[in-house]
DNA sequence: CACCAGGCAAGTA
DNA sequence: TACTTGCATGGT
């Protein structure tokens, strides 16, 4: 079997077995920005506390949230973890923003996927994956985002080499699918939620899970 | 109790 | 280049 194949049964596997994910669970591009920092090595149910706060505190947005100092930031966004280096961390962002587009990540949708990659990895604070999300999530960007599941999963199904190196893995993807922002985006969050139920750190349920299913 | 979660940066060898 | 460590809450 063709490694394009491959890539194809995996994700028609996963479609079948969870059907549609939903993603991004955010109302706004700015929204999915600050998720995508707060859920760095976190589970998204925290996540999703510390973004409630924030609504509630009625600052999930550039302008109210730039007016807040980081420690206020830090005590709303507490239930996400590590929320002292995550509040710095979004500041960085918000200050980023802030000069290169006015407070407006929508603008960023004009630019280059490679060049919008770059700019990101420049904050302090967002790495590959965050910087991908964003882009795919955020901005629309057919870019693929590699995280600590789809590494775990390609590595127990034949890519235990390949899936060592963010890059090296994504470009499998980039290689072997359709260039669909759709397509990263359902896939991606497939294989999240793939991830959580029968991928886990321990192999307790690693049989059961519809990758390994005849067709 | 131990282990894990939709990472990243900084330090070390 | 390739490890190691700190960051921290909340669920299982």
């Amino acid at each position: 079997m063709t490694r394009r194949k491959r890539f194809a049964e995996i994700y028609r596997k996963l479609y079948r077995s969870f059907g549609p994910q939903g993603w991004w669970p955010a109302e706004s591009p700015f929204e999915m920005a600050l998720g995508a920092i707060l859920t760095q090595n976190t589970s998204w149910q925290n996540v999703e506390k510390a973004i409630t706060n924030l609504k509630a505190a009625r600052v999930l947005s550039f302008g109210r949230l730039s007016r807040l100092k980081e420690k206020e930031i830090a005590r709303l966004i507490r239930s996400a973890g590590y929320y002292n280096i995550k509040a710095r961390r979004i500041r960085n962002f918000l200050s980023f923003l802030e000069t290169r587009y006015s407070g407006r990540i929508e603008r960023m949708r004009c630019l280059d996927a490679k060049v919008a990659r770059h700019e990101l990895l420049e904050v302090n604070g967002i790495g590959p994956e965050t910087a991908d999300s964003i882009l795919l999530y955020a901005l629309g960007k057919p870019v693929f985002v590699i995280d600590a599941y789809t590494r775990r999963i390609f590595s127990r199904h034949g890519f235990k080499k390949e899936a060592r190196a963010y890059e090296t893995l994504q470009q499998l993807f980039t290689q072997h699918l359709a260039c669909d922002a759709r397509l990263f985006n359902e896939y991606h969050a497939l294989l999240v939620k793939c991830g959580k139920d029968f991928c886990k750190k321990n192999r307790r349920r690693c049989a059961e899970c519809p990758i390994n299913e005849k067709k």
